[in-house]
RNA sequence: CGCGGGUUGGAGCAGUCUGGUAGCUCGUCGGGCUCAUAACCCGAAGGUCGUUGGUUCAAAUCCAGCACCCGCAA
């Protein structure tokens, strides 16, 4: 058995977290989350699905306002004599007294081909610069941005029509294995983590709002890519009559017209100037309303034009 | 008590301020035109206006409560 204890906070360490918990090779101990915060429409107060799922699991949980500066948490945590600390998306910055705790490592799990993307969102950053393929590396946690050895790669293609979701969803699915091989094998010092070299390096910052608006005057194939990027988080958006329009699901297509005008409506959508041939929306989001094809949006609003 | 928008035939909306016959665009169904069509023409079906209560001769519309959906901000 191999003791862990595992450091995540919003849901796309969810599923890790379950397969480590449930595997008879790893004994999850406690689980280390970020303090319930105010959130949300009406600023309720709301746990993360890591915690929920603790909960439901009975597993201990520890959520330190700042894991560096508590020591109390810290002896706690040394106190249960873990093997390793697997952090993913956690959302804090550890120290290296919090590194010492483990055994043998703290591993991170990081959703790019490293050193590309390090840092925030490269999920999506990956989708936004339309990359054709990213991945998902375990690596060793040091101090400093996701700069620690590789232990393994796992290369995943991407689509020209794959959103953020479905890569999400891939990459949710194939993370819990890689985390379980990664321990066994560093347990077992049959895998030797390899140092990351520098061709390639990038960082990925988080997406400001300015980057989520859509500008027509890219060419289509960019802001497909925004859009697809980014769908339904935050969701790449421009201003129609004042309120904002999420796009959720775009298509690039051939053709010309004045950036920013809607050309042509069809069954399948409707088409707007671009830089760069049209763009079609497929699927939109009015601000206050649900999801619609686009369709119906125009319908709505071609009265009022 | 963070700020704000919304709920009207199957879909998207107008109508609410100023109470008085349920409207538009689409879809569906039927018919016509056409070599043909997602195009065009004609016709039809389909709604207790989110819910509960109040005001009124009369409420989608005004007032109060409740439910559900959503945007911003965190």
């Amino acid at each position: 058995m191999i003791k862990i204890v595992f450091f995540g906070t919003p849901d796309i360490g969810l599923k890790s977290l379950e397969y480590l918990h449930k595997s008879d090779k790893i004994e999850v101990l406690a689980v280390v989350t970020q303090p319930d915060k105010p959130a949300g429409r009406g600023h309720k107060l709301q746990m993360s699905p890591i915690k929920t799922f603790a909960l439901e699991n009975n597993l201990p949980v520890f959520q330190p306002k700042s894991i560096r500066k508590e020591p109390e948490i810290q002896e706690k945590l040394k106190k249960l004599e873990p093997d390793f600390f697997v952090t993913f998306a956690f959302g804090q910055i550890l120290s290296q007294e919090v590194l010492d705790i483990p055994k043998y490592e703290t591993i991170n799990l990081h959703a790019s081909l490293l050193p590309k993307y390090r840092g925030a969102n490269p999920i999506q950053r990956a989708i936004i610069n339309g990359d054709k393929e990213t991945g998902i590396c375990t690596m060793i946690t040091e101090l400093g941005l996701d700069c620690g050895d590789i232990c393994q790669k796992l290369v995943i293609p991407i689509s020209d029509t794959m959103n953020c979701e479905q890569l999400w969803e891939e990459i949710s699915l194939k993370s819990p294995k890689m985390i379980e091989e990664t321990l066994i094998g560093l347990k077992n010092s049959t895998l030797k983590p390899v140092k990351q070299c520098e061709d390639g390096l990038c960082t990925a910052g988080k997406l400001t709002k300015e980057e989520c608006k859509i500008d027509w005057s890219k060419s289509n194939k960019d802001l497909h890519n925004l859009v697809r990027g980014i769908c339904r988080s935050p969701s790449a958006y421009f201003n129609f009559n004042g309120k904002i329009i999420k796009v959720i699901e775009t298509i690039p297509v051939n053709g010309d017209g004045q950036s920013g005008q809607i050309i042509n409506v069809s069954k399948d959508g409707v088409d707007i100037g671009c830089g760069e041939g049209l763009l079609r929306l497929v699927k939109v989001k009015p601000e206050g309303k649900g999801e619609m094809p686009a369709k119906d949006w125009y319908n709505g609003i071609k009265n009022q034009l």
